[in-house]
DNA sequence: GTTGATTGGGCTAGTGTCAGACCATTGATG
DNA sequence: CATCAATGGTCTGACACTAGCCCAATCAAC
């Protein structure tokens, strides 16, 4: 029954490592910024400092982080995303099960094409408009370095402007798990040319406030993604 | 920033509490009927028996359960839903704010639409057909008692045949953030007509497979829904 | 240099949570 | 009526987590 799952995923300890974790590989903290200061953290996080620590220590001595004491100190991100490789992803796929993998990519469709649907069929003020354009000029402009945290960044603003946080959550999670699949696919020029007219097509739907325009944008982009990850494992 | 939001949403005792009552109120387990054994429940939530047990206690405080000991004895669901009234309704809403209920209402609006597009846009087995017009008989069926718990098993039931468990918790949370609401909304024969209509059309579309037209028919119901509760609160 | 603000590092006492064992009660079955 | 299996009730020792405090290091500003 879904109702009667676990409460908790894990011990505080192995939680705050992963969703350390997810900032740093969705790019939320890019390499060479630095997290906020503990004590601030540990209260965002709603958790102790020690247990927070912990965790920091955890991810220092795996090289995500490098750690620095004084004023002007802090945690900063040393982690790099590694170059695309398929023998990655076939390794990935395996931790992760073929079930997860159908799970996560169908929950990521179901929360993506709801959320555009959704921002296309409300009113938007000018700033979303903008920053809708600016999000989607971002990743258009992205050398290969930034592609992958820009287009995260991208996609995750449609999810926070719909205003509703459940969603925005809903969307950084399903992005998360598939965000080492992801990161293993070759960029080749040629796909980024066709996700880029996706885009387009997306934000084109999104501002002319065509619902069913917007969701199957968003549906044939996500497909496509499917595709070329079944396309290098297969 | 959503990933750095707090990673436990209470203690393990508030929460079972909250998991416990999802389960109560959502029909789960219904009235009359009784949780699984402490000893069971306890390893399906991933808690020790102390934390399930002061969470039953709280609950037995609280009028939802009652429990009884010896062979065939265990934690029996008193809890019957409040009849309609729009004088809860008001005071529900007011206890959750109206921002947290757009994002409940727009949270529930995507994954469920999301879901019914997914699930209408894959193949369906002869099992899985049956399940869906199993499930929307018994809804039609449903006297003013049973109601809501087989509208709900019936909405579940989509997100659930998608076979991805991400998107079933999803919608079942959505379901749960309103259920409250629904619940204190009058059950008036033509909105019950109407509702019955609206799931037939969605039971067809997903049936035909037509991706959109499943996705439209949630979306006119849910519409439909937020729509009643809007004029029971103005 | 010296200072002072900011940040990570570490300690302690108290509370929450857990696993496992054992006790108490109930009621169908023989 | 006696038995016994299933179930809730209770206790204990160990570990996880927290809040709060103070120490140590760093570096810009003076």
């Amino acid at each position: 029954m879904t109702v009667l799952r676990p409460v908790r995923a894990g011990n505080a300890f192995e939680e705050t490592v992963e969703r350390l974790l997810q900032a740093i590989k969705l790019g939320v903290v890019g390499p060479g910024e630095k997290l906020p200061p503990e004590r601030e953290l540990a209260v965002q996080l709603g958790i102790s400092r020690v247990t927070l620590r912990e965790a920091i220590r955890a991810l220092q001595e795996a090289d995500y982080l490098d750690v620095r004491r004084g004023r002007y100190g802090g945690a900063f991100v040393t982690y790099v995303p590694p170059r695309p490789d398929t023998g990655d992803l076939r390794r990935v796929v395996a931790d992760m099960g073929t079930d997860d993998l159908a799970d996560a990519l169908t929950f990521r469709m179901a929360v993506e094409c709801g959320a555009a649907a959704v921002l296309a069929a409300g009113p938007l003020t000018g700033d979303q408009r903008d920053l809708l354009c600016r999000r989607l000029a971002d990743v258009n402009e992205a050398g290969v370095e930034d592609y992958r945290r820009l287009d995260t960044a991208f996609h995750l603003s449609v999810a926070e402007l719909t205003g509703s946080s459940l969603l925005a959550t809903a969307c950084a999670d399903a992005r998360l798990r598939v965000s080492d699949l992801l990161n293993a696919i070759p960029m080749l020029q040629v796909n980024l040319d066709h996700s880029a007219t996706q885009h387009e097509a997306i934000v084109a739907a999104i501002l002319a406030g065509d619902s069913e325009a917007a969701r199957r944008a968003v549906s044939e982009h996500l497909e496509g993604t499917a595709a070329l990850l079944r396309g290098f494992l297969s």
